[in-house]
DNA sequence: CCTGAGAAGTTTTTT
DNA sequence: ACTTCTCAGG
């Protein structure tokens, strides 16, 4: 079954280990045993109690709870290196799985570190879908798929999509197939087969045919010989459950499963999981071979034991090939500390006797950082783990070792506001009457917010602070330009992390699709994206002749256009153009064995013409992506063939960052998590935004309780300070619309919060020519809340929310000038935002007297529903929301 | 084939 | 309000 196990050449096994064994049971063996006794090994010197347990608890499920900064990612990885270091498993016997790739680098990073380099990396360490790229490039046919399949990504199928729908004769601008992608998404996160897909959903798409279109978009990859990114996952599991025999294999091999950020997890992760984490009973054993158990486990998960059982019999017959090898390796075997690996097979007895071990697994993560519900991460997954594995060990980290009092105090306060926690509590031990409390500020609107902020960090700067140290935290990236924009004229470095990826740009999905085809002839994909870029002549016509010449004979595109340059089914100039294409290609096909790498790719660039084609075009923006194409190549020499760089960017797509320069981080709160700074800025706080409107509205108080725990890791990002911000104007979509403060700026504590007085420093803002700044005054806080819109917003507040929120009022941030409204009810889709268009007449007239707080005084000129053009006295004409201004 | 007008969509993001 | 993509028409 699983043939072809051992001659797929992209991956090897761990290295043989170089130092010969001691002889079991020898003297050197048992010297060192003893030695191991008395004294415990350096990695675990350092660790508290609770994570010693975690480390130590080795037999049995186990589920550590890891509040914010309490070393989970130390667990981890020492957890590894005991198992490595007490001879319990092989680098290969160990399953770790993350959900980045930063984080499985950074795991073998400091695994590395702690048990020296003796162990060649782990095979086994790393993202859920590189590891199911791997068990798939292993088993390819037995899911229909060939070895050498490849890997789609967004862009690829949408375009797929597109195709589809259009085959069906569906418009493809009612239907869009971006969204209908987003749907498999979705469904495939859920472990769904078009069979499965609840009949709404089904009925939702297409007239009706969202079950037809996935089935079909199913078909079509398995004709390209291809997967999406769900079937990275749901592949190995459709392939376990029909092939229980492979999966038996891999029970035998994987000793111990970890996993990192297990509250992230989607049902379909989830189902893998427990596939290899879970043996068969005994019973179920016994048919495990009969045709009908795959089917019979359909309904999995429910319909599963829970335990982890022992088998009750070694049915000797299966031992694989690969593990055959990987006994035999075990003979010769040292542990990397130079101990024997006691458990590992070394005859044929032990190798039975290895088939009851158990599979030992050890989830790692936090109720409260589950941020990604939205895509489908399953925070009950984490709420019935002693469900699912009767007699797990639970143990609790939260014992913080990032932050200061008061910044735990503000967020453990903040996070107790939600319910269906687990619940923990943080604490430190390190508290020192000179840490700062989280600092609550106001601001007149963004751009003053990005201009205080960046003042604040100027002001850290002059402290001889490290802005490596200095991170500002969005909820939205629309936020970030702000701060870029001011960051860029004062000439303050910054880096943006996350945002658009190197690998989805076009020149250099281009430049990948050209390096596909030589690899693959077959990915259609790559041919159709290509072979009239640059411009040859071949349009449409030539593209729909050839699509349908291949679709008829049931072939590849670029083998379709082989054959069809020999007929002339083509008008001459075509076939010319086509001819040379595919001359083009075999010649860089034949040279794919013989030219070095990189080498070869700059000359399919430059003899494709691709390179010319950017060089002619004079746009702005072409030499930056000729400088990309450039970074293309240089980044292709760290690997050793063209195929394994295309491997490598369809499961990374991501290209490090210059991490030598000293500069602020801009970044969502979402790509925050598992960062630390000393100081953190949080702007933004403000309802509507953050809670954000769209997770209310969808997700009711999940969606609300999820923000909120967005908010949490927000705070907990910071070691030593924390300044949240919330602004009283904000422009959306182009709207400028007043805002609320956030309702979890209410839910702080008062004993670890301050709320920014009027600090000298912002004395500047909004001077320069505007008037008063409401900075200006002696209050600052007080002033901007009187304005029309503010009185507004609070009156829609105070009208929807009277009533029975009986915990607590905002004190926090009382002083700022709106406690006096009283308790809020806990609304989730409340009036959030005072909004700004209205359809009542205007309170103004023509001519009227008024004064904007930023702008000063100033002569109506027109009107215009709510917004007002106004001739300024000293600010000139500018359009304002009538909310702004008070008649003098 | 190129260009410009019009439409649509603007939460979070990995793989 | 702004950007980005699509498609129609030159």
């Amino acid at each position: 079954m699983s043939k072809g196990f051992d001659d797929i050449p992209f991956f090897d096994e761990e290295p043989a280990p170089r130092k010969p064994a001691p002889a079991a049971g020898g003297i050197a063996a048992r010297a060192m045993a003893a030695r191991d006794k008395a004294k415990r090994p350096d990695y675990l010197s350092g660790l508290n109690p609770e994570q010693t347990e975690a480390v130590e608890t080795l037999e049995g499920p186990v589920l550590v709870l890891a509040g914010a900064g309490t070393g989970k990612t130390r667990v981890l990885t020492t957890r590894i290196a005991h198992i490595l270091s007490t001879g319990r498993a092989f680098p290969s016997q160990i399953l770790a799985v993350t959900f980045t790739n930063k984080a499985a680098r950074e795991m073998k990073e400091r695994i590395g570190v702690l048990v020296g380099h003796a162990v060649e990396g782990m095979p086994w360490l790393g993202t859920f879908h590189s590891i199911g790229v791997k068990l798939l490039r292993r088993h390819a046919e037995l899911v229909g798929l060939r070895s050498d399949f490849t890997i789609l990504d967004t862009d690829d199928v949408v375009r797929l999509i597109k195709q589809l729908i259009q085959a069906e004769g569906l418009d493809d601008k009612r239907w869009p197939a971006k969204q209908f992608a987003g749907m498999i998404d979705t469904w495939k996160n859920k472990g769904l087969d078009p069979s499965q897909i609840p009949e709404g959903d089904a009925r939702a798409f297409a007239n009706g045919k969202g079950r037809e279109l996935y089935a079909a978009y199913q078909n079509r990859l398995l004709t390209l010989n291809a997967c999406d990114f769900g079937d990275l996952l749901l592949h190995p599991i459709r392939m376990f459950r029909a092939n229980p025999d492979v999966l038996r294999e891999y029970h035998d091999k994987f000793r111990y499963i970890l996993v990192d950020e297990y509250q992230d997890t989607n049902t379909a992760q989830y189902m893998w999981l427990r596939l290899l984490a879970q043996r068969p009973r005994a019973k179920t054993e016994a048919k495990a071979a009969a045709p009908g158990e795959a089917r019979a486990s359909r309904s999995w998960p429910d319909d599963v034991s829970s335990a982890p059982a022992e088998r009750s019999r070694a049915s000797g017959d299966s031992v694989s090939a690969n593990h055959r090898a990987e006994a035999r390796r075990g003979q010769a075997a040292v542990a990397p500390d130079g101990a024997p690996p006691r458990s590992e097979p070394r005859s044929g007895d032990s190798v039975s006797a290895n088939r009851h071990q158990q599979i030992n697994i050890c989830c790692v993560g936090d109720d409260d950082q589950s941020i990604y519900g939205w895509r489908g991460a399953e925070v009950d997954n984490i709420l019935r783990f002693e469900k699912d594995f009767p007699g797990a060990k639970v143990i609790k980290l939260e014992r913080n070792y990032r932050s200061t009092e008061h910044i735990l105090g503000a967020a453990a306060h903040l996070i107790a506001h939600n319910e269906g926690r687990l619940g923990k509590t943080l604490f430190t031990e390190r508290t020192n009457p000179d840490d700062e409390k989280v600092h609550v500020h106001a601001a007149w609107d963004s751009e003053e917010e990005a201009r205080a902020i960046g003042e604040e960090i100027e002001q850290l700067q002059r402290q001889k602070h490290n802005l490596n140290d200095i991170a500002i935290l969005v909820r939205a990236s629309f936020q970030m330009r702000e701060f870029e924009d001011r960051f860029v004229t004062l000439g303050l470095n910054y880096r943006v992390i996350g945002g658009p990826r190197f690998y989805e740009r076009l020149e250099i999905r281009d430049a990948m699709a050209y390096f596909r085809l030589v690899c693959q002839p077959a990915d259609d994909l790559a041919f159709e994206r290509i072979v009239n870029t640059p411009k040859r002549g071949l349009g449409d016509t030539t593209v729909r002749t050839l699509h349908d010449y291949a679709r008829a004979r049931d072939i590849p595109m670029f083998a379709a256009a082989s054959d069809i340059i020999e007929t002339d089914e083509l008008k001459p100039k075509a076939r010319k153009a086509l001819f040379d294409v595919v001359t083009d290609f075999r010649r860089w096909q034949t040279l794919l064995e013989t030219t070095p790498h990189t080498e070869l790719a700059e000359q399919i660039l430059d003899e494709s013409g691709y390179t010319a084609m950017w060089q002619a075009d004079k746009s702005a923006e072409a030499p930056g992506r000729l400088e990309n194409l450039r970074e293309l190549i240089r980044s292709m020499e760290a690997f050793e063939s063209l195929r394994g760089f295309l491997e490598h960017v369809a499961l990374v797509m991501d290209a490090e960052q210059n991490e030598d320069m000293d500069a602020v981080s801009i970044m969502t709160l979402h790509s925050a998590k598992g960062l630390e700074f000393d100081t953190v800025f949080l702007p933004g706080w403000e309802e509507g935004l953050f809670p954000h409107q769209r997770a209310l509205d969808e997700g009711g108080r999940a969606g609300l309780e999820e923000e909120r725990r967005l908010a949490y890791v927000g705070i907990t990002r910071a070691k030593r300070r924390c300044h949240i911000w919330f602004v009283s104007n904000r422009r959306i979509h182009g709207l400028w619309q007043s805002t609320m403060p956030s309702r979890f700026l209410d839910e702080l504590p008062i004993d670890h919060v301050e709320v920014a007085e009027q600090d000298v420093s912002y004395g500047g803002y909004g001077r320069g020519g505007y008037g008063q700044s409401r900075f200006d005054k002696a209050d600052p806080f007080e002033n901007s809340y009187q304005t029309p819109g503010w009185k507004r917003a609070q009156q829609h507040r105070s009208e929807a929310t009277r009533d029975n929120w009986g915990t607590r009022s905002g004190h926090a941030v009382e002083r700022i000038g709106y406690g006096e409204s009283g308790p809020r009810t806990r609304m989730i889709e409340g009036e959030l935002v005072a909004k700004s268009t209205t359809s009542e007449p205007s309170r103004f007239n023509i001519g009227d007297r008024v004064f904007h707080l930023k702008f000063g005084n100033g002569n109506i000129a027109a009107i215009e529903g709510n917004k007002l053009t106004i001739d300024f006295d000293r600010a000139g004409q500018k359009r304002v929301l009538d909310g702004f201004v008070e008649r003098v």
